[in-house]
RNA sequence: GGUCCCAUCGUCUAGUGGUUAGGACGCUGGCCUCUCACGCCGGAAGCCGGGGUUCAACUCCCCGUGGGACUACCA
């Protein structure tokens, strides 16, 4: 088996293309086949080689590698314009002189007049040249069905006179996408065609190519469409479409290739997947025929799931550069890996993970007005001073440890715990939300701590 | 307009002629609790409509309706 994916490098991977190249990649692993990576850019106005390094950074974050590419198109013109040339001497292909503006014109006539807008077939038996200008359309066959075989939708057949003698190569003599793609997908070997269902009208045009070329027809399976909250196409006004958007916004790739996969496939009640188990389980017949609206809230889910999941040396792997780009001062491991370890059931994403936990870091704690307001105050200073007080003597500077001492100074002061709390949790984090207080002291440790208390018994007094 | 595809809770989906129509996200009531979360227990919420076929249709067929894709010298 041999499969492929091939974007046109002209702008980032989104997330439609990710899934289509999971897809392909998880069908292609599961069988063994090889998976190829080409790059359409035979668009010389807007393939960008940007673009190019865009998506396989993006297939590289995903963890989609391919055996072999990626090819470019481009490069193989002379390949396309030999097999045009074929096309021509075999009478499946002729020269047409048509004007653009005079078909634009034609087409939007027949559609004011309710006609199928086709090409009216002006030069198709004018035998003529090539000629400055000329372009070179397929000849296909007037009568007659052409049937593609999808793997995902079943049989679906087309009548031939609804079909179109597209351009196969411009008047710049490079070829279209609809020749380029089956010259390349058949010299290249491929044998299964996974696609956007976008595709499919264009599918029984590209068999009629295969034929007149003589090449064996692959086997098709075209994926329905990823749609937007409003059931259109997903694009940028739906939110964030780039794949490393995700990856800045905090999101790993494990959650998203789980979110992807489960759009339009399923396993049962399965929802949470391994790539191990994907690579087990994946089948093209398990896909659904339907589109998928974009859920993000979904997606947050999972990745929330898998930052607690998360082996915890990957975790700080993961998180290190969003406080990294903040200016933190990140080289104690193990300190870093105890913040992560408080934050780690609290954080929806690594961005919000790094953003609760920049107290950790702060030389100078930021207090939180409204939270200082309630608990930095005279009459609360005095639990702070015991905690500070009690800290040097404890023989358990643990959780557990923590958490009896403060509950036994509760109830020696006569309070409940939560006071105590709330004022420490400010004065340590300048937050009334963070992790448990005794975490929170753990991994500060006691310096810091006994630090941090007296910097706010001091700032209460100069506040009153 | 034409061609093609699709249709189970708001969303992602399981289902394959006989089920109290299951799960998940989200929403929501409660428990837990030092805050926020996590976790646990419970709840509301769905077979687009109409005809057939059948003893029996969410399931099969047809027609509507709705949504989507394509209809480029883009891919």
């Amino acid at each position: 088996m041999r499969t492929r994916f091939a974007p046109s490098p002209t702008g980032f991977l989104h997330i439609g293309g990710a899934r289509t190249a999971l897809f392909n990649w998880l069908y292609t692993r599961r069988y063994a086949g090889t998976f190829i990576l080409r790059i359409e850019d035979t668009d010389q106005v807007r393939s960008t080689e940007e673009s190019t390094r865009a998506i396989l950074d993006a297939m590289a974050w995903l963890g989609l590698n391919w055996d072999e590419g990626p090819y470019f198109q481009a490069e193989r013109v002379n390949i396309h314009r030999e097999m045009v040339q074929k096309l021509i001497d075999t009478g499946n292909a002729y020269y047409c002189t048509c004007a653009p503006e005079e078909l634009e014109a034609k087409r939007k006539k027949a559609l004011a007049e309710g006609r199928k807008p086709k090409y009216d077939g002006t030069c198709r038996d004018r035998g003529l040249p090539r000629s400055s200008g000329s372009v070179v359309r397929f000849r296909g066959p007037e009568v007659g069905v052409t049937v593609v075989h999808d793997l995902i939708k079943g049989n679906i057949s087309f009548n031939n006179e609804e079909l179109d003698d597209l351009i196969i190569e411009r008047a710049d003599g490079y070829p279209t996408y609809n020749f380029a793609v089956v010259v390349d997908d058949a010299q290249m070997g491929i044998t299964h065609v996974i696609r956007g269902d976008d595709h499919v009208n264009n599918t029984p045009k590209q068999i009629q190519i295969y034929e007149a070329l003589g090449y064996e027809v692959p086997l098709f399976g075209h994926v329905p469409m990823i749609l937007g909250s409003d059931r259109a196409r997903l694009s940028k006004r739906h939110g964030a479409t780039s794949v490393m958007a995700y990856q800045e916004m905090g999101y790993l790739p494990e959650a998203l290739v789980n979110y992807l996969v489960r759009l339009g496939w399923s396993h049962g009640d399965q929802e949470i997947f391994t790539m191990e188990e994907l690579v087990r389980e994946f089948s093209l017949e398990a896909v659904g025929k339907s589109a998928a609206v974009f859920n993000p809230e979904k997606l947050l889910w999972l990745n929330q799931h898998y930052i607690m999941a998360y082996p915890a040396e990957r975790l700080v792997e993961s998180v290190l550069p969003f406080w990294e780009k903040r200016g933190f001062d990140v080289s104690d491991r193990p300190f870093v890996a105890k913040a992560i370890a408080d934050l780690r059931t609290r954080s929806k994403t690594l961005v919000e993970m790094a953003e609760g936990g920049v107290f950790y870091f702060q030389e100078e704690v930021a207090y939180d007005p409204e939270a200082a307001a309630k608990f930095l105050t005279p009459e609360y200073a005095g639990h702070l001073v015991a905690v500070a007080e009690g800290i040097p003597g404890l023989a358990e500077y643990t959780k557990d440890g923590l958490e009896s001492f403060l509950r036994a100074l509760a109830e020696e002061r006569g309070t409940k715990l939560k006071w105590i709390a709330q004022t420490l949790r400010v004065a340590l984090t300048g937050k009334t939300v963070s992790p448990g207080i005794d975490e929170v002291m753990v991994t500060l440790g006691k310096e810091r701590v006994i630090g941090r208390i007296q910097k706010a018994v001091a700032w209460i007094g100069a506040a009153s």
